[in-house]
RNA sequence: GGCCCCAUCGUCUAGCCCGGUUAGGACAGAAGCCUCUCAAGCUUCAGGCAGGGGUUCAAAUCCCCUUGGGGUCACCA
């Protein structure tokens, strides 16, 4: 029904890269379903992003649900801000809670009934069964097994009570689980889109709780039947959910349904190389938000992770990416998260893929109006070319906005003494109060004029009149930010700062 | 530890499937040019096929082993 085409020699091929799946030519249904545990994630984001892909791509449609079953790590307002998040990317949803659809609801906590069912079906014909091990006995299983340094597991003894045991602890009240009866023997295959062929052994698959004690259905459970009654295709996942695909493929053969496609993605990295993770480098969307990276660059920078264009392109669109995604492309080894790279792609992007009027859009949204409009219009085109990230706005701008900040000395006489940059302050001070024009490029005249009149090279007799008008070292270009400031304010930094070497 | 996944510059990667390249690009690093600071831009430099066996006239590419890294082994997802 989701058929895809099978290359015939996947199951030889061994190498690298090998996708085993080529691109869907029917649509394609996935889903991105992350837990409301905390601030949305980026791996969440990167793995949107794929699914997104590929249901664009194929004309299908790529949805989200929550995957809210564990009350105890449920975080208040975190599906609102998955919501946000993902909007703010543009990895906008064709169905989820908050948009509705023809499988809602698309909460997991809403669809207790769904997987109650299903799970009496799989009670009623054996596939599953109920477990009334204490929390404390399995816990004691578990250190008797690592001391005697076996496996550990659950060692089936609920799957041996008789029928009537059962039932009879169950009228008692006994709390219970309900855990799927895993083949003792044989193996469990299936074939990851991008991985070709894995294989486990069925007697290294535990018994694996369905159903929890408080009636909540556990992961694997709610996933399978969700993905089938939902309809889903494709999934792509990341890849530390390879080792419970056979628990899945075994259930979609308990229920008799299809299983979908599995993809699974490499692992975002800390520097280390371990799984990314929030102690080690940032991992909340919100963060990358505050931080000034510009959600294009950030969706351009995940695709970058785990996929390269096929003509090498590295600055792209969410769209163009999904113009060029194949799944054959797509990569399996781990890619470290590299901030200095994602700097780099925000970079291109502030400085060479948006508009000015673009720009002072996104300045004013991110500093919430704390800059005067029509100043950051007149200063975006100083600025833009200079930051890679619009948190540093503040640094070039703020003189401009809230005074010139206390100089530094040191900073003022430069490479020159006190006295030697005194006296290109006063005659910068005379030529600026002068001056006919104040206009940048007249300005840059007469400066340069002084300068070889003082017998100096430009940039050494403007080093210290760039720090008295721009109050820093680094600042937008020095002629510029004086016509700005317009005479009077340019006139009183100089004497300010001329006072200041006296 | 068992099982599973992965392996090209420090990092992201192209090349691998369909063996023959001076192994290419980008970020970061170094040097220089440009220059009113900082950016940007331009020109260079440095840096890699994890190791060992095969197969072959020829291996980054195909096969095997070793090593290394990662993930996973819950009434979390």
């Amino acid at each position: 029904m989701f058929a895809f085409q099978q290359t015939h020699s996947c199951l030889e091929a061994e190498g690298r890269h090998m996708a085993t799946i080529t691109m869907p030519t029917t649509p394609a249904r996935t889903r991105i379903a992350p837990s409301p545990t905390g601030d949305p994630h980026v791996g969440t984001a990167y793995i949107a992003l794929f699914n997104k892909a590929l249901a664009v791509r194929s004309k299908g449609q790529f949805l989200l649900r929550i995957e809210d079953t564990d009350r105890e790590r449920y975080v208040e307002g975190s599906e609102k801000m998955i919501f946000e998040a993902l909007r703010w990317l543009s990895l906008d949803y064709d169905e989820g809670p908050d948009v509705g659809g023809p499988h809602a609801p698309y909460r997991q906590s809403e669809r207790s009934a769904i997987y109650k069912k299903a799970v009496d079906d799989l009670l009623s014909r054996k596939q599953a069964y109920r477990c009334f091990c204490t929390a404390a006995r399995l816990e004691q299983m578990r250190s008797d097994m690592k001391a005697r340094k076996e496996q550990p597991g659950y060692d089936r003894t609920c799957r041996k009570l008789s029928e009537d045991d059962a039932r009879a602890k169950l009228a008692e009240g006994v709390a219970c689980v309900v855990r799927l009866a895993v083949p003792l023997e044989g193996q469990t295959a299936f074939e990851d889109g991008l991985r070709g062929k894995t294989v486990f052994e069925n007697r290294t698959i535990d018994d694996q709780v369905l159903l929890k004690s408080d009636g909540l259905p556990k992961y694997h459970l709610a996933n399978v039947v969700d993905d089938h009654e939902m309809r889903i295709t494709h999934v792509i996942r990341a890849e530390e959910w390879i080792t419970s695909t056979p628990k899945h493929v075994l259930l979609y053969r308990a229920f008799g349904w299809e299983a979908p496609a599995f993809c699974h993605m490499p692992l975002l990295r800390n520097k280390d190389k371990s799984k990314i993770s929030k102690r080690k480098n940032p991992t909340s969307l919100i963060w990358y938000r505050d931080e000034g990276f510009l959600p294009e660059a950030l969706v351009n920078f995940l695709g970058l992770m785990g996929y390269s264009m096929s003509d090498q392109r590295e600055i792209f669109t969410k769209e163009e990416f999904i113009a060029d995604f194949d799944i054959s492309r797509v990569g399996t080894t781990g890619p470290v998260f590299d901030l200095q790279k994602l700097e780099h792609v925000n970079g291109e992007w502030i400085q060479k893929r948006i508009s000015l009027d673009d720009f002072v859009r996104r300045i004013s949204a991110h500093w919430k109006g704390k800059y005067d409009e029509a100043l950051v219009r007149k200063l975006a085109p100083l600025i833009q070319p200079r930051i890679k990230k619009l948190k540093e706005w503040s640094d070039y701008a703020d003189s401009f906005f809230f005074g010139c900040p206390d100089y530094k000395t040191e900073e003022l006489s430069g490479k020159r003494t006190p006295a030697e940059a005194a006296a290109i302050l006063d005659r910068t001070i005379a030529l600026v109060a002068g001056a006919p024009s104040f206009e940048h490029k007249a300005l840059e005249e007469a400066a340069k004029a002084a300068a070889a009149e003082a017998n100096m090279k430009p940039r050494d007799f403007l080093a210290a009149v760039f720090v008295a008008v721009t109050g820093k070292p680094v600042a937008p270009p020095l002629f510029d930010s004086m016509e700005i400031l317009g005479r009077d304010e340019t006139l009183a930094r100089l004497r300010k700062a001329r006072a200041k070497l006296a």
